[in-house]
DNA sequence: ATTATCTATAGATCTATAGATAATGC
DNA sequence: ATTATCTATAGATCTATAGATAATGC
């Protein structure tokens, strides 16, 4: 076993870091089959068998990306607060996950990979940190329907289409660029349709 | 070169689409990278290099399912009718797309992976065939618009926002499958949903 | 003394080929 | 005669390890 168990030094902590930083992008953009460590030593300047060093295995890599990450990408809907104006809230969630679209695409496509194939690695960590939290924010949301707030709709599909259309621009982006080439204002007017459209289909 | 220029025989036709079919629903779990011959020809009882007889190489096969399939995949879009009900065109294309995403969800994946990882090998494909098609119906959508027939709104976001919609049922599966479990009624859940969704955000 | 880095390489896996054998079509 | 299938394997690529060397911390 490479990695002690003792409190890891500053420089097992940046190193470690190093290299997720590394990984994050070339697992986001060629899966993990796709990506070798000779990729991931050469994107953070480290030689091949030091990553072996910092991780057991290339597999460990990954996992501990999906695990570190999976919290701060879920922090948006923990966020949605049943006390607060229930369109607001939502509309505030939008608006974070299309930042998060817009500042961290390689997060999204690092998820997308892994769930498009079936999420061998993080099935279980749906179930566990995923699943709970979606059940309460689907009460919270069923809830705003139920006292005429907002309009009434499958909760859980409501938040599928939130996901689906904000995280597209991330995850589609290779092909958007085609498609809106050379727009500047491309996030923009990203940004205030994904709005708009949500304000329509929520007002009661 | 192993495969000769003359007319195709019968089973010539037949044993490459074996090996398509085996091969879409592997490179759509598994990426093209993390997709191998031996799995291919396991899935269609062939012998590996009887692949490499009907096909030059592995990257051969993949190539030629997105180019087989991008059409098919297309033509609901361009069956959107400048001439008809402008509402109904579109709602009967999102239905059409909805229909695709659980009759053909491997296909949808297959493209999922590949635009994810930046479609390293349909970027062209993309520029010469989606690109017209998709300029051509946002003016549609746009003339649409202008005569006041459906809500006034950015085409191409629009699109962008059905695809996103539609797709992210088969390929976001995995996830689904956790959040909504042992629902019989999740398809046709979907589908009300989705078209609500819609008739909504495209009312004037 | 412990932690980190480096070179060299073992061993597994994977694509693709060689070349012999079997099946099919004129 | 041509087309298709099979066994065996070459050669490339990839993960992970061995073990020597260098840097750091008490």
């Amino acid at each position: 076993m490479t990695s002690p168990a003792r409190k890891p030094s500053r420089i097992q902590t940046e190193n470690r870091q190093r290299i997720r930083d590394a990984a994050l992008g070339l697992f986001a953009t060629h899966g993990f089959r796709g990506t070798t460590l000779d990729q991931i030593a050469d994107a953070c300047g480290m030689h091949k068998p030091n990553l072996i060093y910092y991780y057991d295995s290339k597999e460990a890599i990954h996992i501990d990306l999906l695990n570190t990450l999976m919290e701060e990408w879920l922090s948006p809907l923990d966020a949605m607060d049943a006390e607060g104006d229930p369109l607001e809230e939502i509309i505030g969630y939008i608006r974070r996950k299309m930042e998060m679209s817009r500042l961290y695409p390689r997060e999204s496509r690092l998820f997308a990979n892994e769930i498009v194939q079936g999420a061998p690695r993080m099935l279980p960590h749906l179930e566990s940190t995923l699943k709970p939290l979606f059940d309460k924010q689907c009460g919270i949301i069923a809830k705003w329907m139920n006292d005429g707030k907002i309009a009434e709709m499958h909760p859980a599909h409501l938040i599928f289409s939130i996901w689906a259309v904000t995280q597209h621009y991330a995850d589609f982006e290779a092909q958007i660029a085609v498609l809106l080439p050379g727009d500047d204002k491309r996030a923009r007017g990203a940004d205030q349709f994904v709005e708009m459209m949500f304000r329509k289909v929520l007002t009661p």
